[in-house]
Parts: structure tokens; sequence; C-alpha cells
DNA sequence: CCTTGACCTCAAGTAAGGTTGAGCAATTAC
DNA sequence: GTAATTGCTCAACCTTACTTGAGGTCAAGG
């Protein structure tokens, strides 16, 4: 069933719960580097399933695909994470967690504050703060110029 | 210097520190409604400041603009926000808010539990579950078949 | 009057993370 | 041996949230 060499993409997706087109993707970008067999095909190891949970894993923990890269990088010779390779990186995956978790706290009590408040007011609103927007993804320029007193 | 009948976008963008391509995005997506002039330039009500603030504010609490277009549906006559819709919408933000930092919270207790483990089995880990991913926009059809077990 | 700046519309580009389809080669199943 | 899968590449499309550019009009200042 299993060519010799290794798992067919179709294979890996069964495995992975990916669909061929995000493996194929995720190759694109660096991510997995599969063999080809003499006729084209992809070939995977047994370590890519691990490559890729451990993508998704990243992935569901709040990091970008570029992210990801960018330890995988890291590692002697882009090899896939080891136990200890994972024991440092879930460590430091740890730590971004929190803060993300202390901003939106943060947020939230901001929030409760201005719950009875009504004001909506750019400069006496504590929500308003251009530096710690949740959903910020993309380049824009996002500035905060005066807004006189009063004027709501 | 604001001509009769209102702001023009230039001023209105001043005021909210957004720029003026973002407030004709805005409005393409129906979250403003400004008059025009007999020139057919864009005139905006102070209330516009305040309905801007209100996107710029729940954009930050992590809406996206079709929810926050949803709100202002479920307004009278598609008013802008006053502080009693405020204060009552704003509770609804934050029970949302709260459960989003409660599945972050969960999250960050199973990483606290896979750290030392490093098994990055997709059966096995308590990390993978389809159901939570934090980066989770955009359709992506991602099911869990059967990852065997020891087949990590 | 003439120039500058602000405004207008509409189309296209950007980034992330993929999916979908066309057209063709290689495998697998019967 | 033939049909149905599966795989391949490459290009185009999708969503969200905008920006940028082209080409043209309008308003204000000197």
């Amino acid at each position: 069933m299993a060519p010799k060499g290794g798992l067919t993409i179709g294979q890996l997706a069964a495995r992975t719960g990916l669909a061929v087109s995000a493996i194929r993707f995720y190759e694109e970008k660096g991510l997995v580097n599969p063999d080809r067999s003499e006729t084209g095909q992809r070939r995977y190891e047994g370590a890519d399933i691990r490559r890729l949970s451990f993508v998704m894993i990243s992935q569901k923990l709040g990091f970008s695909l570029a992210e990801i890269q960018k330890l995988f990088r890291g590692l002697p010779d882009g090899r896939t994470p080891t136990k200890s390779d994972w024991s440092r990186i879930s460590k430091s995956f740890r730590t971004s967690l929190d803060a993300r978790i202390h901003q939106m706290e943060l947020l939230r009590d901001k929030l409760d504050g201005c719950i009875g408040c009504g004001c909506l007011s750019l400069t006496a609103c504590a929500l308003y703060n251009p530096d710690d927007r949740i959903g910020d993804r993309g380049a824009g320029p996002r500035y905060l110029l005066g807004d006189e007193p009063g004027g709501d």
C-alpha cells in the first residue's frame, strides 16, 4: 500500500486531516520538503506527519505560517522538531500566549470601565488605544489625531 | 472651515485618525451613509465621528466589519448607537470577549500539559482539537481523521 | 487666471491561507 | 486492458480589510 520510499500526499492528508491542496501550499511556503518518486510524485516520511502536526498546533496557538517557518529554519539543517526542540519552543509559545491573554484581559477591564459610560470619544475612552487592537493583521497606518475635548 | 452641511471626508479622517480611503471603504460596507453636497462631495455629521469610533472600538474588541454592520442594522432606522445602545452592546461584547479569553486559557492549560510531552500526536495531544483554533478565519474544511495509535 | 490641494470614481494590488479548476500523466482496481 | 483514482502543474479565485493609482472634477488661494 505505502509505496516504497514513503507516503503519498493523499496518505499524508488522511493521516493529518489536512487537505491535499493545503499540504502542497505548505510546501510552497517551505514547511515541508518531500522527496519525489522517479515519476515525480511526492513521497513523505513519517517525520512529516509530525512536522505537519507541529504546524497545525502552532497555528492553533496563533502563529502564522511565516512564523512557523522561522522556527523550522532555526533548527539544525531544517530538521523536524525533536522532543527537546518542542520543549523549548512550547515554552516560548506559552509566554507569547500568556501575553496575548494578558492583553485581552486588559482590554476586558477597560471595557468594563466603559460599559456604563457610552462616551465613545476617541480621546477620553480608555478603550481606544491605537497600539493593541486584536484584529491586527496586515499593514494599515492607523494613527490617532487630536479629537477635540467634548467633540464626541 | 466646515462647509455648511457638515464635515468633509478629510475632516472626518482627521477627527477619527482613519485614512480617507478607509472611510470610503466603510461606506461601501454600509457602515456610514453620508449625504452629498450639490457637487457630489460627501458631507458627514458629528454623529458619524461617534459611528466610526464605534467601528474602531468594536474592531479592537475583535469584531469583523460584517459583524459590526449587523449591530448597526439591529438599531432603529440604522441610527448611530446611543448611550443606552452602547450599554447593551458593550455588555454582549464583554461576554464574547470573556469567552475568547476563556478559550485561550484552556489552550494555555493544554499547552502546559504538553510542554514536557513532545508527542505531537494528533490523537494523543490535547492541544489538537479541530474546533478551537485561534486563527480561525475563512473557510477551510479542517477535519481530524484517525491517526493510528503510536503512529506519531 | 492659474495652480494647488482635496475630492470623485473605478480598477487593481496587498497579505494570509488556502481552494478550485483545467489539462495531462501515472497508478490502482477489476 | 481499460476505467477510475490519484497525482502533477499552473493559474485563477475567495475572504477580510484596506491602499494605491489613473484619470478627472471642484474649491480655495494668490
